[in-house]
DNA sequence: ATGAAAGCGCTAACAA
DNA sequence: TTGTTAGCGCTTTCAT
């Protein structure tokens, strides 16, 4: 069969336990027979078994990260992020895809323990009690990724999406804008809930009237963002502004809006989330609400590594900055 | 520590090799006593060790993944066709980004061996002798997707890219275009190389010159085709259509020749190339040549699992069929 | 500094 | 139909 560890130990006379030594950098080994094992490993080609040392070491340096959707940009930039980290800690990355769907989270996250896993990132639209359960059984760590658990029990890497919507939000009504509309992300997940919640107050916050027909409910798609422009170009009382929970349904608006006739950003002002490079890829370009994707996905996998080493970490609730970067779909 | 076979087993009153039968779903076993170990595997909440059975089965039910760049729209959505079928069959994936590296992507490649990945899918811009030597040394199938090794030695699926390009330029040819700009992909991999003669051999073909000026070297990303449109607005000679090595490229050029006042498609047609979600996201919206990655993707992971049960594969050169859509980035 | 030996949790002959 | 028994290739005490 392949070369193990027992063929390079004959090989260079000496015990297997040795070649395990210097293989995994053990400094107890005279520099003579280190030498005389690096060549035996050289010439028969060996390469360890990670499988068998899994099993004997109960550590696989793999990490399970399970991820709504790998061809959504604003998943796979985060998943970037988290990769390169994990490539520097010599961590391997077992990914797969789970349509936020929450019997499949589960079953993905069981299956990552089989494959026992040294600890998971995991993102999802919301985080249930089931969730969490199974999170505290599994005596793995696990970091949620832009994915908030309201009950603060899971570490979690964000941005502070309340904030961030309330920031955009005053941006406009401070640009005289008093009808603004929202379009949200249909799923209900905590982080919407958040940025519903932000957007409403804000405008309690300035005594201004808080429509619920200025709210359209989108589904993350660029299309659902041409709905929406429609949507609101149809209504009597017509928004002056409109901010979206995401780039694309920020591109949807903005064409959507334009095939309507209507001059961004001089009848309608727009405001995009996320940043993603959608944001630039459109004219005009868009103004957004910055969410530093990559450094969260880096952030989440690097608070993993602390875990799974055991060194204290100050906060495991990490809250990332985020601010909104002007370009022309808003004016002046 | 966690519970094992062995637990289940003295719980069932049953020997180990039962309950392996049980959970590998072998037939022989009567039915009382699946019951038996069912109920046992139940309460104990046994999950069986994927490494240790990996170990002893030489079997590890995973794939590895070599990819460019996850947060690369075009291979994430290869990367969702793989990972939806390798989901179908079982198989878990273990996903590495080599930025196209050489050096980078046979350590993944090792890496993943040392894994022992029951196979692995590659993705890369060109494959060198030595890509096809570390591949035929390893006794793991390997498939090649969106990627072509010129000497055919291992199993790939594909468009056909020099045809692909060749029925964009007649198309524009036909259209009276004497004149057409391409912006290249700057990689040299041996599918640019494919593209390029595809476009030139076009031209000689219809008895036209073939203008070297015409030929602009991006490097796949938007920026690059917002200056391509300026590089050819600025020449003497301008071309009335450009074409494009990727649909990102070709939103730049939309962009960056309307910057400079001039119109789609009126003034200059633009044809993109794979058909990402991004061809729709423009306006006008862009006419492109459809590449179905994810159907490369999912075919590249069918044709995997294939080799992995030695199922006989008629064809291991597997060309996908491409077409070209008509938006409105060309006339008529 | 090195070796011997006992597992890690499971599969897979081979018996019975 | 079920059990016994070797390993799979490595790590890790415990001796020496």
């Amino acid at each position: 069969m392949s070369v193990t560890i027992y063929d390079v130990a004959k090989k260079a006379n000496v015990s297997m336990a040795t070649v395990s030594r210097v293989i995994n950098g053990n400094t107890n080994v005279k520099p003579t027979t280190r030498k005389k094992v690096m060549a035996a490993i050289e010439e028969l080609e060996f390469r360890p078994n990670a499988v068998a040392r899994g099993l004997a070491s109960r550590k696989t340096t793999s990490v399970g990260v399970i991820i709504p959707d790998i061809s959504n940009m604003f998943f796979a930039e985060l998943a970037r992020g988290i990769e390169d980290i994990a490539t520097m800690y010599n961590y391997h990355i077992i990914l797969s895809s789970s349509d936020q769907n929450l019997n499949r989270e589960l079953d993905l996250f069981d299956n990552m323990l089989e494959k026992q896993v040294d600890g998971v990132i995991f993102m999802g639209g919301s985080i249930s009690e089931e969730h969490v359960k199974a999170f505290n059984q599994s005596n793995v760590p696990v970091v949620l990724a832009a994915t908030v658990d309201e009950s603060n029990q899971v570490p979690s890497v964000n941005i502070d999406y309340y904030s961030a919507i309330t920031d955009a939000v005053h941006e406009l009504i401070e640009k005289g804008h008093q009808k603004v509309g929202y379009v949200s992300n249909s799923i209900d997940s905590s982080i919407e809930t958040s940025k519903v919640n932000g957007y409403q107050d804000t405008f309690k916050e300035h005594k201004l009237s808080v429509d619920s027909n200025l709210i359209y409910k989108g589904d993350d798609t660029y299309q659902s963002g041409i709905k929406a422009a429609h949507y609101f170009m149809d209504l009597d009382e017509k928004p002056t502004a409109i901010l979206t929970s995401s780039d694309e349904m920020a591109l949807g608006v903005i064409h959507g809006a334009q095939d309507l006739g209507v001059k961004i950003p001089d009848e309608l002002a727009v405001i995009g989330f996320d940043n993603t490079r959608l944001s630039v890829m459109v004219r005009p370009e868009l103004t957004t609400v910055v969410q530093p994707m990559y450094d969260i996905g880096a952030v989440s996998m690097r608070l993993l590594t602390k875990l799974l080493k055991n060194e204290d970490v100050e906060e495991d609730q990490v809250i990332l900055p985020h601010r909104i970067i002007k370009r022309s779909s808003t004016k002046e």
